[in-house]
DNA sequence: ACTTCGGTTATGGCA
DNA sequence: TGCCATAGCCGAAGT
């Protein structure tokens, strides 16, 4: 990738429409094409462009305009002033980041552990379809002999409350009963209170659902 | 900032759990504290940590780990091989970037010119709290005499149809009859489609509604 | 400090 | 390709 340190301003128009005054500032041109405005703060790009299709370049009044664009956006990128310029060459094939505890995994690890969740219920099915969208577990409640949606999150809020209260309704068209519950990691109070207001059942996953129970589960 | 370049390896524990494998990356340190680790794809840092308070720098076996910390996250880097290093200095004020045709702004456009959008309905009041969250704009409907609860949305989704049939639930309590409205910029297919199952009118906001008419409004 | 919501969200998966 | 749901979403504003 290249690397520039410039007094830059810049102009972009796709997705929204910004406008950015100039100031010293770190442009980074990556070798996939993506291009990068940064300045010292934060974790994320000021102006930023993927999937550039076409590039141009201007010199007016001893200025460098820098023009990317594609079918949909474009950026303009004005060097007032140029400190800096360097080139540094990166690993081609970077091996991917390897994510653990993410929803997939927490939800096959509630599959195979329900039980554990809660003794009562019984696994039926994953992803099961009701109309508005798969439910992520379809059980059965052991001692009342119904039905139980349970929607699974890492943390649960109050959009969670409402999915699984769509597909409680959607399956009552099918089942008797159809009991409501939020399984997460966490939940926020006011997610609580309006589960509770709603009867929708809210149980936490166990601190220790551990690394080894990964090894029965296969994503792929 | 300081620039880094390296053969690194990385361990992350916060929010979520990732594992990152060695390979010759980009090390950024910002002067605020955060740090983020780069390759040569796309916009997003492989791993970053923000709002640090707390760095600790060991060497074994000739290797250079750095501990970053704050009350919820931890971020473990690992130096294998170093290859170039490099400080840059940046304003320290960067101004900051101006966002046009934003939600607000549009917002506060259709607050001034409902009429434009649908004649029938009259502008009544601004983020009009409905007690699950505020609606973006609450209008009598003048033909019927009864309420309207109208989202906005610079695109409109299936969320957004269910976000505004839970403010129509909340105001039906307090008036008569409420009819729910989605306005936007977009709307994809299957959105309009379960609004319209669900008694939701749409509109699209005039692809004209232009910079001159945001000249009335201030937003502070 | 926590919650809520918009974002040029990005990104991956699947129809 | 478009649409959907997740993400370590981030960041900002309000409480």
């Amino acid at each position: 990738m290249k690397l520039i340190v410039a007094t830059l301003s810049a102009n972009y128009n796709g997705r929204g429409l910004t406008e950015l005054p100039p100031a010293k500032r770190l442009l980074m041109l990556k070798d996939d094409g993506t291009v990068l405005i940064m300045n010292d703060k934060g974790f994320k790009p000021i102006n930023y462009m993927t999937t550039i299709n076409e590039f141009n370049q201007e010199h007016k009044d001893g200025e460098t305009h820098l023009l990317f664009s594609n079918k949909k956006e474009k950026l303009e990128i004005i060097l007032h002033e140029i400190f800096q310029e360097s080139e540094i060459e990166l690993d081609l094939n970077d091996p991917s980041i390897i994510r653990e505890q993410t929803e997939e995994k927490l939800q096959l690890y509630i599959s195979k552990n329900l039980s554990k969740i809660d003794e009562k219920y019984e696994f039926l099915s994953r992803e099961f379809e009701t109309g508005f969208g798969p439910v992520d577990i379809l059980a059965k409640n052991k001692e009342t002999g119904g039905m139980v949606a349970i929607e699974i999150k890492r943390t649960a809020t109050i959009n969670s409350v409402y999915q699984v209260l769509r597909y409680v309704d959607s399956l009552e068209s099918r089942y008797e009963t159809v009991e409501p519950v939020l399984i997460a990691l966490n939940f926020n109070d006011s997610t609580k209170r309006l589960a509770s207001n709603k009867g929708v059942t809210c149980l936490t996953v166990p601190s220790d659902w551990s690394e080894e129970e990964f090894e029965e589960f296969t994503l792929f």
